[in-house]
This record gives structure tokens, C-alpha cells and sequence, in this order.
DNA sequence: CTTCGTATTGTTATCGATCACATACTTATA
DNA sequence: TATAAGTATGTGATCGATAACAATACGAAG
């Protein structure tokens, strides 16, 4: 063939309302009408001018549609950029539910810290025609309210973070769920292992946990500061293990918990005779791991999917919201990796 | 406060071309020209039209812009929906990228099967004002060139494949590496684990292989198919184990090796003593494994973004297309799992 | 049989940019 | 200095949709 996709896309020019119209043997608005509202017209010519969409095969000209009703249909999206960390199922479900409203949801990775990240956002929402933002990273509380001037900006967690606040169930509860468990299992002093706390998910798990403990009655052995990653884990775990009390370690996701058990593996501890870790997330690699890991199951599509549904109210705040989600499903999967408290006091075996 | 943000935006209207027109004394066909080309201006003009664009914070409607030019600045990427096996590490490369060119991506879940899935590609791509796009999911060949009628695709990976195929470097060619690696640790008889053929990436690390045994001068005990999982590792590590001759397992990705692993552990086999293990990809995790795993590091923002420059190259016919980056950097990080071959022949201790 | 109200449809303006062409203004050349 | 050529700018049309308003059709009430 000669022709370049480019040049071939000349023969499958898209029908305007115009071709539509003729075809019909009405008027463009009338054809405009029917796709507003066709109860409005009468059966006979909504029919026509269904018979003509099909037969030209039209799809509106959303652009056009846009510069005339300023209403984009767009939405951003903004992920971690550097970080590998983010789970990309929550940004999944998000854009599934985005789709299935009318929207598109165009992704941009939010990087650099401080106000070289604030110019960045602030060019992104200037620039761009996006109708709404959904935040997957952390912004500044002075950021974020500068972006809220233009449009709706949700960023996810922030929501749980306020059920929390009001004693309702949220994203971090099932941390208490973990402690229980723990503490069921004659642990007596156990430590966390947190994620950064710009992060609301971070915040919550480590408020949970720090509330449970005391409801427990047991110990909390230290909170140990980490970012989401597996030698973050590795490095507070050592820490932690100076306090040789300590027989349960709970880890703010499942990188974490995997650092973890590689610094007690290092030690020349066992997983879980001497110490307990357990996990967060479930990740599918979870289930496989020696020891496998004791962790938390998120629906992470269904997270990212109550995300989209809070932005898309706070965007039509007349019209009928679709229905939000249930509480988010979370259960505790027991494996291997938890086991009974030891009975005897420990002893590091091997080199420090 | 009382307004929402919606309200609050009002003030916040943008300004129009003919605003900037009138208040630095030209026509509007002028700033339009500032835009395009500030340099066919007089200096002066110019001058006028900046300070105007300036004061009144202008910044173009790029929907209008569309409406007339139909050059939408949008791009199209297609994900996988449902698996959790892509690395987004990809498409933020790609989308970084995109940006850089001027360009938005969207971000899309193809998901589905077979006519359901087609129907689907069809809907996105017939609605959508989208310049091209860039699939990080394999596309059946009648399903691409159906799309590439209207505008340009890209399928990531595909372009490595033809590599290869010329007997040029490509993203599978690390595999040679690994087969060398494993044949001088003394393995004679080695298996792989392959991922789901329709993917570029598990073709090219596949054909590799196959291609690499036969050089080094080693037998090929077999390839099991999988899909990306860890659970599909494990069923396929099982059953390559039969063979009580092979002493090294290659998995195409780092979750395949993991779901391999544990296979092999819960077979009483040791790694690396009875069966060594390499994987693909160097997760993050993969240091903190016990024991670690020895894989291929790739450059998958790299990936992505050489991806996404061949499509802006496709995009633009005759423009400067921007540098491409060189071939992909790839290396092998040697771990815990992969050591010398055993001596002995090996027998299943536990349960098999 | 008129009159009126409502349901349906048509006509024209509009969104904010670019394109095509006309015109005014420079500059170079004879 | 006159004229041609080239450069810089302005005017009106256009992209494809929706909004606002006008006009018509239809049926019920007077």
C-alpha cells in the first residue's frame, strides 16, 4: 500500500450533525435535541434520525461539543511519578468508573517536591481544560486549595483519613483487625513499621494501629518511619529489632513487611517462630513468598473506583450521584508469615 | 464560605484572543499569529502582544484550537484492565514523554476478550479526538490494522520483535546473558518459564532462549507456558520438576520466578543449591527476597519513553522527530538464586 | 370557528481559535 | 521617483456542536 495510515484516516471523516440532519429530513438542532434528550421529540422523528446516525455511523465531534458548552469531560488524573510504589489497580478502577460517567481521565505523574511542584500543578490545572482533578499522591493543604479555586480537585485517602476522624470505618481499620490478631496469637509488644505521613492511607494505618494497641492491651514496641519501599523496611526493621522484646512486627504494606523479613532473615531470626510480620496490601506475590505473608486484601479497583465517584458529585452537585460503593472490602489472609508468640525470651544469633 | 468551587471560577475566566487584540491595538488574526510564529511579527507588534498576553494572564483555548485545526494533542494509552503484572513504571516513561512533545495522554483499560474486546478498541477509538496511540497490551493483527486506518498505533514491544527478528539488539537479547551466566555455573539442562505469547516482551525472551541453549551448547529442558502470575510460575515450576534433570529455571518475569520459587521450596528442593532461579524485570523487591533473585534490570521508563517516541515519530511525518534513546539498558544482577550446578543428581525429598 | 397553550421543530447566534484572502505598508530596484 | 515585489496586518468565513429565540402544528377550551 502507498498510502500512510494518516492519509487513509481522509475517507473515514466522521458525519457531523449537519450530514445527520439532511439525511433525516430535519434540522441539525433537532438532531442536537435528540441527543440531549430524545424523549423530547416526537417517535417518528427520533426514529429518522436514529436510522441516519446508524447508517453514517456518527459519533459527535466531542471537541466541538466542548468549546460550546465548556463542560471538557476531562479529568486528571495525578500519580507518583519516580515512585514504583503506587498501585496502579486503584488508578484502574478510577478510570473505569470515569469511563462509565462520560469521562476521560488523563494521566500526568505529579514529581519534584516543595514549590517546584506547586508551579508544576499549578501549570498542569492553567493549561489544561480538566473539568475535575483526582489526586493518587499527597498535596499540600496550601496547594490544594489553590487548586480548588479552578476546579474540584479529591485526593485520594483524605476521605478515609476524615471517617477516621469521626470514628467511622475507614480505609486504616482493618489495622485494628491486625492487632487483634496479633495479640490473639500471645504477642505482648509488637511495633509498626509506617509509611510516609504525607500519605493518608500511611496516617490512617498508623492512627488505627497506635488506638488498637491501647484497646488491645498491649505493648507498642516503637513506630519505625519508612517510605513505601522494601529497603525502607529492611532499614526500620533492623532498628526495631534492638528492643528484643518485640515478637510482631506490622508493616504499612507489603514491601515494607518484605524488607522486614529479609532484615530478621539477615539477623538470623525466624519468620514467624521468633518474630511475626504481617503485611499490607495483599499483593499477588504475597501468597508465594517463604514464608508467605499475612496480610491485609484490598479491593484496590473498588478504592480507586470510590475515589472517581467522590469527584464526579463534588463536579454535577445537582444531578443524581451515582451510587458510591460500599465500605471498601478489607480481610485479614493469614499465612505464614504470623505464627504464636516465642516463649522464651529472644537472643539475636548472628551478627548484629 | 459560601461559593463552591465551581462558582468561584467565574472570576477566573480566561481571556480571549480578541481581548488581547484589543488591548494591545491589533487584530485578533495578529495574536493568533504571535502564537504560530512570533517571528513573521514586527518587532514592535510583538512586543505589544506580549505585554497584552502578559497582563491579562492569557492562555489559548486549546479546545477552540482543536475545533479548527483538528489537531487534538491527545494521545491514547491502552493498559491492561484487569492484570496487575504491567509495570507502570512504563507508562509513566511514556507519559513523560508524551508531555514533553506537547502532548496529553489518556489513559484507558482494555479489557475483555476476543469480538467483545474489538467492539470495544472500535468505541475508544471511533468516539475519542485522539491523535494516536500507544498499547501496552497485545493487539490481535486484524484488530491493528483495523485501528491503524484511523490513526496511528504503536504496540509496545512490537518494534523489539522486528529487532530481533534482523538479528539486532532487542529487549530480549539480556536473555542470552542469563543462558551464558547459567551455563557457566556448569547447568547443562535448563527450563523456561514462558509468559502469554501474544505479548511482544514473552516472544522475545522466549525465541532468545531457545536460541541462546543451542549456542551455549546445553540442553533446553523444556518450556512451560504461563500467564504473568505467580501462581502460574508455581504450576508451571511443578511441572517442569518432573524432569529431575534440570537445574535452573529462567522465568520470563520476576513474579513468574517467585511463584517458582516457592514451588521448588514446597518440593524440598534448595535454591540455589538444588535449582537455580533468574528471573526478569528487578522488581524492587526482588533484592529482599529469601533468597534474593537474581533477574534482569531493565530501564522500563526508558521502555516507555523510546515507545512513545516512535509514535510521535509516526505522528509527525516530516517534523524533526526528537532523539530516540539508545537500546534499552538492560543488566544482569547476579543474587542468592543462581549458583553452581549441583554435583549429584537431584530426587524430589518431600511430598512431590 | 376562533383562540390559546403546549409540544415540537427550525433559524440564527455563539464558543475561541485558525485559515484564506484582501489590503496596507515597506523596501528594493529600475 | 515610480513601480514591483515582498512583508505585515486586517476582515470575514469556518470548524461542529449547543443556546436562545422564533415559528409552526396540534388539540382543547370558549
Amino acid at each position: 500500500m502507498t498510502k500512510t495510515p494518516a492519509e487513509s484516516q481522509q475517507p473515514a471523516r466522521a458525519a457531523t450533525i449537519y450530514e445527520v440532519a439532511r439525511l433525516a429530513g430535519v434540522s441539525h438542532q433537532t438532531v442536537s435535541r435528540y441527543m440531549a434528550d430524545r424523549s423530547k421529540l416526537r417517535a417518528a422523528t427520533s426514529e429518522k434520525v436514529e436510522r441516519a446516525m446508524a447508517e453514517l455511523k456518527y459519533s459527535p465531534n466531542l471537541t466541538a461539543r466542548s468549546l460550546r458548552t465548556k463542560a471538557t469531560y476531562r479529568l486528571l488524573a495525578l500519580v507518583p511519578g519516580a515512585s514504583p510504589y503506587f498501585p496502579s489497580r486503584m488508578l484502574n478502577g478510577a478510570a473505569a468508573t470515569a469511563q462509565a460517567a462520560g469521562y476521560q481521565l488523563d494521566v500526568v505523574a505529579l514529581e519534584g517536591t516543595g514549590p517546584e511542584r506547586t508551579a508544576r500543578l499549578r501549570r498542569i490545572l492553567d493549561g489544561g481544560p480538566f473539568a475535575g482533578a483526582l489526586s493518587f499522591v499527597p498535596i499540600s493543604s496550601t496547594d490544594l486549595l489553590q487548586a480548588q479555586e479552578r476546579i474540584p480537585v479529591v485526593v485520594a485517602g483524605e476521605y478515609d483519613d476524615k471517617m477516621r476522624g469521626q470514628g467511622r470505618i475507614s480505609d486504616g481499620s482493618a489495622a485494628q483487625t491486625i492487632v487483634a490478631h496479633l495479640a490473639g496469637l500471645g504477642h505482648r509488644r509488637i511495633a509498626h513499621i509506617a509509611g510516609p505521613q504525607e500519605w493518608p492511607a500511611a496516617r490512617n494505618r498508623l492512627a488505627v494501629y497506635r488506638q488498637a494497641v491501647g484497646h488491645a492491651g498491649i505493648e507498642d514496641g516503637g513506630v519505625a518511619d519508612a517510605d513505601w519501599s522494601s529497603a525502607s523496611g529492611y532499614t526500620a526493621a533492623r532498628a526495631l529489632m534492638a528492643d528484643t522484646s518485640i515478637t510482631a512486627i506490622f508493616a504499612a504494606n507489603d514491601q515494607l513487611a518484605i524488607g522486614a523479613m529479609r532484615a530478621l532473615h539477615d539477623l538470623g531470626l525466624n519468620v514467624p517462630a521468633d518474630v511475626s510480620v504481617v503485611g499490607w496490601d495483599d499483593h499477588p506475590e504475597s501468597a508465594f513468598l517463604v514464608p508467605s505473608l499475612t496480610t491485609v486484601q484490598m479491593d484496590l479497583e473498588a478504592q480507586g473506583s470510590s475515589t472517581m465517584h467522590q469527584l464526579l458529585a463534588a463536579l454535577t452537585p445537582g444531578a443524581p450521584v451515582p451510587p458510591e460503593p460500599g465500605p471498601t472490602a478489607m480481610r485479614l489472609v493469614l499465612r505464614e508469615s504470623s505464627g504464636p508468640a516465642p516463649s522464651g525470651r529472644r537472643q539475636t544469633r548472628l551478627n548484629p
